[in-house]
DNA sequence: CTCATATCAGCTTAACTGAAATTG
DNA sequence: CCAATTTCAGTTGAGCTGATATGA
């Protein structure tokens, strides 16, 4: 039995180590890419909702629709984001991705394993699972 | 049963998120606090550690010592790091918390079960022990 | 009028690369 | 000479606030 070094860090604390290791690691395997990951989520986000506003997106991620506006920028001008004009409200523009922009997620997507087999080395498959249900469950409110 | 939407995201597009909702509801109740919630966390891993120099902590960290170089200027203008000077290697500064820098921490301590608490609402005690403890899993092969 | 959406402008912080000095 | 540590300089990305325009 270790000494409860469980404790020695808070929640908000041990979340913000293990996201940065993890992007540490996603960086260098992704490194070849053209968006960056915080760039990916917003790709990843969109892909799984099919269809979002902007303001949406920002209210999923929790930053202001300012700071949605200009990570939505270079993936506009990149081609990886279609938008249309709502019929019903002239000022909402739902957004999707485009052929390239789903083709990007899903070649990121080949790519994730290898990072979660090096950060994930020594859990048994039974853990990732419940690692991952656990950390969903969080997310999830504010899908 | 649930359609299985625990895997609709990678194991680094979830962390990701859930590191985004909570630096958001953190850094919301800690908004009067003096330090960024990246410059929190530096201070935390440092009081953890007791002693380390700066190049120590970026491989904690998983960044470059010249980013941490940046994060560590404002934390030593405020006073809450000390740094000193290795006697068997001039090169090295090992680094640990000011007074200051120990108060800061545990008043943001303080601050972290209410954050914990509003993202971790359905969660049994049993629950948050279990993922805080497959998170310390992670973090601890970066130690 | 008020609320939501979108966007422009300007600012700060947190990362990066490249280069240099110092020490073992 | 080489490797590690620290730091300076310059750059980019990702947040923020404030202001503005438009539409329901």
């Amino acid at each position: 039995m270790t000494k409860a070094s469980d404790d020695d860090l808070s929640f908000p604390q041990l979340i913000k180590w293990v996201e940065m290791v993890t992007r540490g690691e996603a960086e260098r395997t992704m490194a070849d890419l053209p968006v960056s990951s915080t760039q990916m989520f917003v790709l990843v986000l969109l892909g799984q909702r099919g269809e979002a506003t902007a303001a949406d997106l920002a209210r999923m991620m929790r930053i202001t629709p300012q700071a949605l506006t200009t990570l939505l920028a270079p993936l506009r001008q990149g081609g990886l984001i279609a938008r249309r004009q709502d019929e019903d409200h002239g000022r909402r523009h739902p957004l999707r991705l485009s052929g390239a922009g789903e083709q990007l997620v899903a070649h990121a997507r080949q790519l994730s394993p290898g990072v979660e087999q090096r950060l994930l080395e020594d859990f048994t498959p039974s853990e990732r699972k419940v690692l991952k249900s656990l950390l969903w469950r969080i997310a999830k409110q504010f899908r």
